[in-house]
DNA sequence: TGATCCAATTGTGTATACAAGAGGGCCGGG
DNA sequence: CCCGGCCCTCTTGTATACACAATTGGATCA
């Protein structure tokens, strides 16, 4: 890793806003977030730059950060270009694909399968990870890839949350099957629909989910 | 501005990069560029991590950074993913399109076309920059308007590269002009489809474009 | 003669100190 | 009593100092 102190302040942050530990508009100060993780303000300052690059805080010049709190509406925009970018890398897949990318998705297929089967959430969500950065590497777009990870990180937080309720986990593999069959097949649009599908789902299911969540963030922010 | 040695810094950096007076794969070294525009090494690290951010340099762990070189193939498919983004900030703009945008949408139209017909190059790579954020701005999709802003600046040098040469000042008009009536009749697809092609065939132009830039490139980084 | 290991040097990662700007409170005037 | 200006403090922005890690060179041993 890059730096370390700099990335365990950046998850700690990150996972204080997504728990709620830290409430959207909350002020960062940067002595009182050092002192909190026990590092000095540097990597502190650092790690609130990654965090602003990817829109979690919001630096305000000469007068601190301060959380910023995403609605549900915007969290259903990132799933939706999600799904766009996620559709473009499937179809790249389904005609790009050769003998390495089919067995590393149909591993993590199958990782999926024994996860979905078992009812492992936790070992789901992995696998489930695994498999969406399997059909990005199968683009054979290093760009593609790229972007569609980052904001697979981004998205993390709230996939996780989702994985907690429904019974999500049989739907989400079946829709993964329908994907990797489109896929292995070559068929380049249906695989983008597919896909496409099974990423927006996800943000409708959080629409849903996240309301009471972006009612108390809404609060705070006014 | 958020930080001003910051800022001054890393445009200072994009620009030599961009000029070639970095060339790619050269080492970064922070005292260096420290010394060189007359900094400490603190905001030259900020700018460092901003621009490995936007992936124009690459950190290594405790080895420093370098510039990474871009092939044409990369631009290509940084292009591309744009075309997918923009396709969606336009269908969704046909959709959502209100009395507002739609004036943004045919001033900058407009401006387009007075720069277009004195074959005002420049003026036409500032009046087209405003056109194609006054549609992310129309998809009324925050998230997607700024993924869409990003990565239109990332491939602002390419774009500015491109409107040197061909005559593409007008054949480029009459794609926003197609755009704008998709986008005008709330044709949502036609407006994707337009959209994308037009920016795919940006990086079309590049590939060409681009051949000897990034045969240089390539040489630095092996 | 080649390979491996150790040490020195270089450059990053972190901490702390200093300076400057912005916000809030207090005091004075209307 | 209220409004405005000034000063103080708090926090950020920048600089510098220090420590550790990695790489590279040389030296020694096989």
């Amino acid at each position: 890793m890059t730096e370390n102190a700099v990335r365990k302040v950046r998850d700690e942050i990150e996972n204080a806003v997504v728990s709620g530990d830290l409430a959207p508009g909350e002020r960062l100060d940067e002595v009182q977030l050092a002192t909190r993780f026990g590092v000095s303000r540097t990597p502190v300052r650092e790690a609130l730059m990654q965090l602003s690059a990817i829109g979690m805080v919001e630096l305000r010049p000469r007068r601190g950060a301060i959380v910023v709190s995403h609605g549900p509406a915007r969290i259903y925009e990132m799933f939706e270009v999600m799904a766009e970018l996620e559709g473009l890398a499937g179809a790249h897949a389904a005609r790009r694909l050769d003998a390495k990318d089919r067995a590393t998705i149909a591993a993590a297929h199958e990782g999926c399968r024994a996860a979905a089967e078992t009812n492992d959430r936790d070992g789901y969500y992995y696998e489930n990870e695994t498999f969406h950065f399997a059909i990005y590497a199968a683009s054979h777009s290093e760009f593609l890839a790229e972007q569609c990870g980052a904001l697979h990180r981004r998205l993390r937080p709230f996939r996780r949350l989702q994985l907690r309720v429904a019974n999500r986990l049989m739907a989400s593999f079946e829709e993964h099957d329908a994907v990797v069959q489109a896929i292995f097949s070559g068929d380049a649009e249906q695989a983008r629909a597919r896909l496409r599908a099974h990423v927006v789902v996800q943000g409708d299911r959080f629409g849903d989910l996240l309301s009471a969540y972006a009612e108390t963030a809404r609060r705070n922010t006014g």
